[in-house]
DNA sequence: GTACGATTTCTAGCATCGCTAGATTGCGAT
DNA sequence: ATCGCAATCTAGCGATGCTAGAAATCGTAC
């Protein structure tokens, strides 16, 4: 059975060769230039290939966009241990949402703006999304005050959202950004 | 002379009827049923009637949101003239805007989403976006408390688009959405 | 070592996209 | 009625995502 482990390893493999180039090409390129032809020629494979990992290229989309779920959950985590304090954890997780979409922009179309057919809030949601919004509950249940925590994130994390996508896409300066940032945190998380 | 006035009526109102076809195929079958072949079949011209009046696809989804945000503008300054109290008139701010988005998805998208090349806070900005702001600035500019008005409301506005932009994509559920927008205003406009 | 069979991979192609060069038409001016 | 220019169309280019069917590869059995 050593022969079918090593064609599955190597399966893998080259899922995962695909889902890196992709992200390589579309941080780089951005996503418009992240074609199944281009995408085929740098993995050293035909298009074909490409459909016997993924249904197609919204999948692999998708699966980059995973990925992005996972660092973020890691960098709001790192973010907020260095500075455990009340505010001071609101804060640093805005300016770690923030600065995460800034550094990795296509990444972050990927996750939020791009359709990838991943389900958010549902049963079926996909390990890496919950956990990422764990990662939100964890600091920002404790000041949700009266509201409901969930239905409180939700709205801190649109708010970071918002500012995320106007900048991005030039709707927003780039100018003042970080005091837009502590505008918005001091409102929410004021008092 | 009346020859080429005439003429210029014609090209105008075919000029119209190119960004209104736009509209109207997008917001009933959405953006990407909007081709350049498609839309040619409807006004019952070829397509190269559409690069005499356009420089491009992306120039019609341009003169589309055009439309949005002077449309914006009226729906926003209606609703604060129905409740022109302080906090009753950034609540009805808000939930206007949101019921725009939400009644409107195609024309937002095509406002806040996709890329038109329309340039947002810049000296050649085209007057309806100012214009939008401006009715924005009306109202919230009264509730920026020490901030800068105008950053108050940048930061405003972001977070309402982020509660139409995640709802609107699915990421957020369809169902508390009102919620939310009440605990956001209260929130921002609160203190 | 060789030949078979199944799986993997590739070649070639479809329909569609945005956009444009060059032919053709139609219309106002003489 | 005819000419010339402007408006419009036909036809086509290079891309796109995706797929059917041919070709090659590779483990297995003799």
């Amino acid at each position: 059975m050593s022969v079918q482990e090593r064609k599955e390893r190597e399966r893998a493999q080259r899922h995962q060769l695909i889902v890196a180039t992709a992200r390589d090409l579309a941080e780089s390129q951005g996503w418009e230039a992240v074609t199944t032809r281009r995408l085929a020629e740098r993995i050293e494979y035909s298009q074909p290939v490409l459909y016997s990992h993924f249904r197609g290229k919204k999948e692999i989309v998708g699966a980059v966009a995973l990925e992005g779920f996972a660092e973020l959950t890691t960098a709001i985590r790192r973010a907020v241990a260095e500075d455990p304090e009340d505010r001071g954890a609101v804060s640093a997780l805005a300016h770690a949402y923030i600065d995460f979409a800034e550094r990795n922009p296509a990444l972050y179309d990927a996750m939020f703006l791009l359709d990838t057919g991943l389900l958010f809030a549902d049963e079926t949601t996909p390990a890496p999304l919950r956990e990422a919004f764990g990662a939100l509950l964890e600091t920002l249940g404790d000041i949700a005050g009266d509201t409901e925590p969930a239905l409180f994130v939700e709205v801190f994390w649109s708010a970071l959202h918002g500012l995320a996508a106007l900048t991005r896409s030039g709707r927003l300066p780039q100018a003042n950004a970080s005091r837009r940032l502590d505008i918005l945190v001091e409102r929410l998380a004021g008092h």
